[in-house]
DNA sequence: TTTTGTGCAAAAACTTTGCAACGTA
DNA sequence: TACGTTGCAAAGTTTTTGCACAAAA
């Protein structure tokens, strides 16, 4: 189960960390080639997985899209637009708390959380304010 | 646009909502083909969209496995066991509250939200309990 | 030297689509 | 009749896997 620290996997995690938004395999994929050519998609994978499972990276399971991942670990959340599928970082002034002793919770021992809001974008706002003219 | 009412479309209605749990597409066209042999894989997935997409299923995106569809489409949420992958119905006693006057909700236009828990469901934390003796 | 990781290609898992025939309104 | 729907097969998308070789520890 020893890790090993690869090229490739330093590749990965810096091109998660670089890339603005919300990265999916393809796309951390299409960062590295440009200077690293020679690796692989299944490396990308892989070495996505690994980062995920020791928690150096977040993956975040998406509707209706491929898995995007995510560089910043700590508790945040986030929205998709419902007409650009835009996926937005969400920093609320008030977390959302949660009541871990409610029952239904307790019994399923539920420990963690994820919380995706959908809504409409400011972009897809000013289209649709643009087409009302 | 306007949908007709075809005996495939009702009998993937009807095998959600006869369902326990929440199954997914390839459940859903093994539950109807032990009684209706020539139904084809592509017309479930073609009555699950428009069921979705008429608000009488909702699909559920699931990390790690294929969609899911609940006939239950009224507000409720769900759990996922981290370690049998068993996806739960919650009833909470308290239903999470989200202030939707909060800045960064506002600004996304937000309205909307999913919540998924991850838990221990009392199935494995059985099994847990007793490997430990 | 002993694993673990890599690249490649193939396969797996899940979902959509083109098309001719069919069924519903 | 008109057009939405079906079954089938093919293709699309996303992710994993088998294997021989390469690279870390």
């Amino acid at each position: 189960m020893g890790r090993r620290n690869t090229i490739q996997k330093q590749l990965v995690l810096d091109a998660v960390n670089k890339f603005m938004g919300h990265p999916s395999a393809e796309e951390v994929y299409n960062s590295i080639v440009e200077s690293y050519p020679d690796i692989s998609k299944a490396t990308v994978y892989r070495n996505l997985n690994h980062l995920v499972d020791s928690g150096q990276l977040l993956r975040l399971t998406v509707p209706g899209s491929a898995d995007k991942y995510d560089a910043t670990v700590s508790n945040h959340c986030h929205a998709l637009c419902k007409y650009c599928d835009k996926f937005i970082d969400l920093e609320l002034e008030n977390p959302v708390v949660i009541d871990f002793n409610d029952k239904a919770l307790k019994e399923n021992m539920v420990d963690d959380f994820v919380i995706l809001f959908t809504g409409i974008c400011p972009d897809c706002m000013e289209q649709k304010r643009k087409i009302k003219d």
